[in-house]
DNA sequence: GTCTATATACGGATAGAC
DNA sequence: GTCTATCCGTATATAGAC
């Protein structure tokens, strides 16, 4: 029988790969074992070593690849020409928020690993460069200097986009026992500040 | 040799408690070794569990210690009768930022353990009830009814001011990574925020 | 109360049959 | 490629001497 590896997730090896992601988003590196991603593929234990080795091998790939997919969405926003910075600002605001609602563990997953491994990944990403010389940024300096901007430190605008949409997904255990709000309560939430987000950092940055 | 039980910090469960307090903080619980927390203490590791008796007993206690004082610092500001919303959102703003400089694992470490833990120590902690019955909230309300404050959800108005604040300090790794920033200057920004994000919600407060 | 030595369990990884 | 059985290091926890 001839594994259908070109069907898309149907062979072993993406089978593990796909337990392996949700489960270390979910724990953790440290809070995953092996066994766990084993179950949940529905395979055994020892394919697991069989494909990738080893438990590091296999996060190492999942964690890059996770890394990726969360910047690599973003850089055609950032450097579409064609765009004004208020409507990069929106589309960043829906696609995240579109992206978290289908995988909200991302980011904790993200910052919790990132805590540990301070700064091996991201240099090799460089994050750096994609968004400090992004189209998105250039935008941004000339609003500065034409006076639609107050000129608070760059890194402020920044903090302030992602953070607000970010930020819910990452308390939402507790925003969600605070409102005591379903999941589903939670996610309609979310989607209202799709358009919220670009209004209210367009007001704080008019703020001296 | 009677030991000193009242000096504060320097009796040995006292001592365990705070190297405790700190490997967990930065390592979460599946990350952090015994062994770990007895290295950083000094003593030996059988001590442990004479004083605790498990890891795991240990580490509720240090969660609901560090939950406990992450609320209840803010508490008071939250029932101030004699201060205006505006300098309640300065004085959270201002404290939260003041703590987290000193201890800016708090967040990622709390927002971690709890997605594993999901409803036990949040309800244990009224958390809802010390925020939602407050004057802060009730405030809130009455300036929405003058037309001071778009009617939005109550919901988002916390998002927001939580998230300012908190955010950038779970994130920090990446954003000290995107500003190339040692981290007094990624501390002098976040100072820099006390005074910006009470003008920057209400800015925002007043879009529709 | 504090130590050394050790029991016990668990998790990652491999050997080897099929 | 996939399984069962097992090895072996590591981590929690306890026993028992001092």
């Amino acid at each position: 029988m001839v594994p259908n590896e070109k069907k898309g997730d149907t062979s072993t090896e993406e089978k593990i790969k796909n337990a392996a992601r949700l489960v270390f988003h979910q724990k953790g590196y440290a809070g995953t074992r092996t066994r766990d991603i084993a179950e949940q593929a529905g395979i055994n234990l020892a394919l697991l070593n069989y494909y990738f080795r080893s438990k590091q091998k296999l996060f190492d790939l999942i964690m890059l690849e996770t890394m990726q997919d969360f910047i690599q969405s973003m850089k055609t926003v950032f450097n579409d020409k064609n765009t004004s910075l208020q409507s990069k600002v929106e589309a960043v605001a829906s696609r995240y928020i579109d992206l978290l609602i289908k995988e909200p563990e991302i980011p904790l997953f993200i910052m919790s690993e990132l805590r540990a491994n301070p700064e091996g990944l991201l240099q090799k990403m460089k994050f750096q460069e994609v968004l400090m010389k992004s189209t998105f940024i250039r935008q941004y300096r000339i609003e500065v200097v034409k006076g639609e901007i107050a000129p608070q430190n760059l890194l402020h605008f920044i903090i302030n986009v992602i953070g607000l949409t970010v930020f819910p997904f990452v308390a939402s255990p507790i925003l969600r026992s605070l409102g005591d709000l379903t999941k589903e309560q939670f996610n309609a939430l979310m989607v209202e500040r799709k358009a919220f987000i670009p209004k209210w950092v367009y007001a704080m940055m008019k703020v001296s």
